[in-house]
DNA sequence: TGTACATCAGTGAACGCGCGTTCACTGATGTAC
DNA sequence: TGTACATCAGTGAACGCGCGTTCACTGATGTAC
């Protein structure tokens, strides 16, 4: 029977320390830059380390982000099932959804690099492909957690839902004219305007 | 009275002549290789002259690829024109905005880097705005042309419209174990699925 | 218990690269008197 | 008609920068005998 913590799992823990250090100092970091500014440097020196030791823990800045977008879906996770338990409706999701792509600017610009770049670089892309799957199943999963039709809850209406949600950011980021606030509020709009179906003209 | 061709006039068109070589060169480009694997140099070596040149007709990177930006809403706009005058519903008009992105996959990502980053730099982002808003504006009108009731056709309506869009091409570019070609009718079926107000689990 | 060895975290300095942009200069063309 | 000057296209070389990543090395800790 193996000791519950022998040395060599020590070791291994504390290196899983270290490397959730590294994370979460780069998810510091997009509170005060964006995605595209933040260097290894920048990471280290958050982290209180030098740039050479962040490659013990990640083979690549790549993979680092990558880490942390999974980390990011976690978050969205649990603030989406806290909504289910206070029994939100699925337009409550795309507007939790909405919020928190602006509050986390970061993540959403992340999300976009690899979303626009996915075949660009092969050993990346298909990890990001399992972080995306991962993603859309677990929102599937909340969907269909709060909903009362659960089989119109189709992978499609998942897709689609995530596409005009996704889109819905990242074209209204920078409508000219609006303070930040009024933003919100106009996605906000377009997310219900689309979600209520009044996008047909029929 | 001013002659019709003084010398200097022919200075100044000669002069619009060579920035019209230099933006087709950029837009030869996109053919070739991504939007940001695309260098000044690149661009000056494909338009036969060298990279300081490029200077002598356009301020900075970023002001090349708004005018080359600008060009494509025009090539839009035509295409779209078209398929008015051919009888064509809204939906068409879906299908072929998507099929355009994907068709010139650098313009939609040039697209989504000035979205994303449009508060980056101060200068940039404010001739981004306008061609922003001559985009949804000549939209707007061709949308209109097509429609029956065209009081439907308000603002919103459009916004959501080119958001889902937008978001559809972004999030399924990736998708896992798909061809180009299943991708591409994969986005259709979103694009028709929102449009026809599915999204909506009333 | 002591000693030789293996493992691994951590690092400063450097590599190698490519980028956007600027500069000083040449040479051709048009202009003024 | 000739001459001095202004304008501007075009360029090669360099600037300045910052990036991701690698390398050779130190030092601490655990392991084997």
């Amino acid at each position: 029977m193996e000791p519950v913590s022998s040395f060599a799992g020590l070791r291994e823990s504390e290196r899983e320390v270290r490397k959730n250090l590294i994370i979460d100092s780069t998810m510091e970091l997009f509170k005060e830059k964006s995605f595209w500014d933040i260097s290894m440097r920048d990471i280290a020196a958050k982290a209180g380390a030098s740039a050479s030791s962040i490659y013990r823990y990640f083979p690549s800045r790549d993979d680092l982000f990558i880490e942390a977008l999974m980390l990011d879906i976690r978050h969205i996770e649990t603030l989406l099932i806290e909504r289910v338990k206070r029994g939100d409706g699925v337009e409550d999701f795309a507007i939790a959804v909405v919020d928190y792509c602006l509050d986390n600017e970061a993540t959403f610009q992340m999300m976009c690099h690899f979303l626009l770049r996915a075949d660009e670089t092969p050993g990346v892309s298909e990890k990001f492909d399992s972080v995306q799957i991962s993603f859309l199943n677990m929102f599937e999963q909340v969907i269909k957690g709060a909903s009362k039709n659960q089989k119109d809850v189709s992978p499609l209406f998942i897709r689609a839902f995530f596409a005009s949600l996704a889109g819905i950011v990242m074209t209204s980021k920078s409508l000219p004219g609006y303070t930040d606030e009024e933003k919100r509020l106009y996605m906000h709009k377009l997310a219900l305007h689309i979600m209520h179906g009044k996008i047909s003209l029929k």
